[in-house]
This record gives structure tokens, C-alpha cells and sequence, in this order.
DNA sequence: TTGCACGTTGAACCTCGGTTTAAGGTCAAG
DNA sequence: CTTGACCTTAAACCGAGGTTCAACGTGCAA
């Protein structure tokens, strides 16, 4: 297993697109080696890092987010206070969303049923005027 | 109570920007009248036609599937058909939205309660990375 | 040598639902 | 006559996370 590997060989590794690879470099997330010809060359670390973009991707981590953790394992800081933090940030963010489409969904249920309610004024649509 | 309105008053009406009024008329979703002067004219059909627009994206509705209501209504067909169908597409996406969500938070909560598993090899941050 | 897969770049494009900006015309009041 | 509130338009912009494109260089095999 050697540990320098091209663009296309780390995006099949990882199943992502090479442009995203240079879209994550671009953004200051992950470093590359040159060779002689121009092409990026991707160490262990970088692929770690890959990695780890994927996965904090997964759990609805920003880009922004990313970066400062990243920022942060470059400084020598294990980042697990600022994680934990914005751990708690995007549980909220969660919650709030869920509570949102959860209304969403009782009101639509409730249309979807069929208008109940009688003297309803519609003038476009029966169902999506019936009374709130 | 006139039935002809500037745009203005429409928007200070509806509670929505003039802006908001111009891009449904582009998009086809809201007709006007002009005056000599160039200025729009709205009657009440369009005013009750915008207030229309509003609940239904209250509720969820594209700009595209409102346009498809309207253009039902236009042609003399009480739309119900169409939007119960759309409001049970729209149920089974925020179904599918509401999941994903929830198991994304169950993920973050558990990671958030600390690393639990032994033996993880963590190269970034021992959080994010721990076994899933 | 020609073909093919791979690599490079910057810039433009995508979605979505509007908002903002620039550069102007209209109209009543003071 | 000027001020201010209102109206017009086309075109650019927003955020987020990339993707796509055009035009080009590289490296290996038949």
C-alpha cells in the first residue's frame, strides 16, 4: 500500500467526484503535493482528511464547520469542545426544522382529508382555502 | 372598496414586497391590467389570486406546482384532483425529510453523550470519527 | 502516430425564490 | 421648480456545495 495517490485514485477510494477534491482543496480544507508535472499528489493524510470531510458531511456539518475543526487539529488542539459545541448548535437546528415540517405535515394531512368545515369563501382552490 | 390596486398597495396589502408581486407576474402565476402611464393595475381577482399564493406556499407549494393549480383553474377545472395529489407527494417528502433528520439526530446525540466505543482510530477528531 | 484515459486551469453554471441595483419615468404637494 | 413617494425595466446578485465546460497538457499502449 503505498501512501501517494492521484486525484482520480482518491476520489474512486473515496466515491466522490475529482471535482469535489479540488472544490474541498480550494476551500482550504485539504492540502496536495505537486509532481513535476503538475499533477496533485494526496498523502495518507490527506485521504484521512477526506475521509473526515465525508463523514462530518454526512452528520450536516457546513463547510464552514469543517474548516474549523480542521483549523483547529492544525493548531494542535484536540477539537472536541468546538465539536460537542456545534454538536449542540445543529441538534437544535434539527429540532427546530422537524417542529417546522411536522406542523407542515398536520396541515396538509388535515386538507388532504377533504374540506370539512362548511361555508368555506374559496375562490381559487376548495382544498388549500379551506379554513385554517 | 375600489377594486383596482398599484402595486404598491397590493404589497402593503399582502404583506409582501413589490418585488415578490413583479417575479409572479413573470412567472406567470398573477396577470395585471396597465394604466396609461405603464403603472400595473391589479383587480380583486388578481389580489385574491396573490393571497392564494401565499397560503400555498405557507403550506408547502412550489412556485411550479402552483402555477400548474392555477392553470387548472384557468381552463375551467376545479383543481382538487391535482392538489391532492400533490399534497400527498409533498406529505411523502417531508416524511422522507423528517427521517433523515431524526436519524441525524440520533447520530449527533449520541455522539454528543462522548465517545463511548474502545480501539477507535481516529486520525481527526476521536467525535466525529467514532464508530458508528 | 494516433488514440485514450487521465490530469490541469479559470470561469461559468446549477437550484430556489425571490431581492437588489441602476437608471430612469410619473405625479401630487409645497 | 423641486422634493419625495411612487412606478417602470433589465440585469445582476444571494447562499451552499459543488458541477460542468472549454481548452489545454501528459503518459502509455497498439
Amino acid at each position: 500500500m503505498r501512501d501517494e495517490f492521484t486525484i482520480g485514485q482518491v476520489a474512486r477510494r473515496l466515491g466522490i467526484r475529482t471535482s469535489a477534491v479540488r472544490f474541498y482543496e480550494r476551500q482550504g480544507l485539504v492540502a496536495s503535493e505537486r509532481l513535476p508535472n503538475g499533477y496533485r499528489v494526496f498523502d495518507r493524510v490527506a485521504v484521512d482528511i477526506l475521509r473526515f470531510i465525508n463523514r462530518a458531511k454526512e452528520l450536516g456539518f457546513s463547510i464552514g464547520e469543517i474548516r474549523e475543526i480542521l483549523a483547529l487539529r492544525r493548531g494542535g488542539t484536540e477539537p472536541c469542545g468546538c465539536v460537542t459545541e456545534m454538536i449542540e448548535r445543529n441538534l437544535m437546528e434539527i429540532d427546530r426544522r422537524i417542529a417546522e415540517l411536522s406542523g407542515l405535515r398536520r396541515e396538509l394531512r388535515r386538507l388532504s382529508k377533504g374540506p370539512a368545515g362548511r361555508e368555506r369563501v374559496h375562490v381559487i382552490c376548495p382544498i388549500i382555502e379551506s379554513d385554517r
